[in-house]
DNA sequence: GTCTAGCCTCTGGCATGCCAGTTGGGAACG
DNA sequence: CGTTCCCAACTGGCATGCCAGAGGCTAGAC
């Protein structure tokens, strides 16, 4: 099941978010408890357990009394995780233009490198492979701990969205353009340049949000 | 006990969190479940599920078949933590800066003179107060709502140093004046001052946490 | 005196049984 | 036929009993 699960209740966990984050249990819909007593043959404790550590996740919404739900998608939060996120990484490449050494540079220039291949590959499961890992050398390469889990909180939710919105066919040519103006401007020290450019990138991806959001209303709540 | 604890897991969460916050439970202290059980009146499960979310907040560390203890101040988590904060509240001002109505604008005016009566009155307390609440009005006025869940979760771990170390005398009126300064360039519509004086704020409080981290080095892991 | 081995206690994780609140649908009544 | 009321079947919260593992403490050997 899940690697790092160490407990049970690590594992429905996992396995739940997974689900959730595929879209296999979708928004609205019930958490039969039962089921997943019955589906991972473990006791009513660790899904307890599990659902509550969800619900804190704000993944799902637990009605006493009445039942546990995969909790809708509300179109401002995505709005507003979106600003955090962009707030938060624009800083983070501020700092990376200031603080970053050649050999975390390097590894810049590498996941470049990769997100380059998959570009022309056309592989966009490669490319957002690569996508997550560019943002996330950022936060381990700063020692920056915390705000990469901050990130990671974020992210679980934008990521629900993304699979449904499917970004137009030129999109990660585009995205791999903006990681690259990050790069260099962080290569150059540049520390303003850097948080706008990350921000420009991030800020493209609200955008492709809105049009989308726009074209197919009825996905979110609110 | 907590107001808002519609379940006994809720009021034992928000006991243990305040006696963290207090210092009434020291880090590293040992967390005596069956003691708590007693003084609550109530069984393992909710004292279970409240240590299991604390330690979702990184408030305790729990070891499995050994142990939960609270979790010790990490000199470089606070350092990042602020890092953070300062990240997003300085775009919540900027973001003021553009939006910010006329009505808010007067909160944030009211919270001005409560926290000048408050420095007037020497009174730390109540400083403190409408400074929590300076904060908070930014947040609630701009409907940031999950914005302000991410603050609290720093400032909950912020003010676990703010209990220990004690702000110079003359401290509160500086703030004072940082905040003035804030609200000034948001009446202004004036974005990229509103953050560089909301990071000024924040950077002071750093400052603080600096110089006594240096001067009482033992109060801090790592 | 020091080091080591083994037991003993204390911890958290889990299974299970029970309880109270909510709800949806059916029965009874107008 | 429509409305209302009641009940039965769900839900999650809680209490309790059991189990396995990690440490500390003691006793024994060197």
């Amino acid at each position: 099941m899940a690697k790092g699960a160490h407990s049970k209740a690590d594992a429905v966990y996992g396995a739940l978010k997974r689900a959730i984050l595929t879209g296999a249990l979708e928004p609205g819909g019930l958490i039969e408890k039962a089921e997943l007593c019955a589906k991972f043959g473990v006791s009513r404790y660790p899904v307890s357990a599990a659902v509550s550590r969800l619900a804190y996740d704000q993944l799902v919404d637990v009605a006493p009394r009445h039942g546990s739900f995969v909790s809708k998608i509300s179109l401002h939060d995505v709005r507003e995780r979106l600003f955090i996120r962009s707030a938060l990484e624009g800083e983070i490449a501020a700092e990376a233009a200031r603080r970053m050494t050649l050999a975390d540079k390097d590894a810049l220039a590498a996941n470049l490198a990769e997100a380059e291949a998959a570009v022309e590959a056309d592989d966009r499961a490669a490319f957002y492979a690569s996508d997550v890992a560019f943002h996330q050398i950022l936060t381990s390469r700063l020692a920056m701990a915390r705000a990469g889990e901050v990130l990671d909180g974020l992210r679980v939710h934008l990521e629900r969205v993304r699979r449904i919105l499917m970004a137009p066919p030129g999109r990660i040519r585009g995205a791999l353009a903006e990681h690259r103006a990050v790069v260099e401007a962080i290569d150059a020290g540049d520390a303003s340049a850097a948080r706008d450019a990350m921000k420009r990138h991030l800020g493209a991806t609200g955008d492709l949000l809105e049009t989308v959001a726009h074209q197919r209303p009825g996905l979110f709540a609110e």
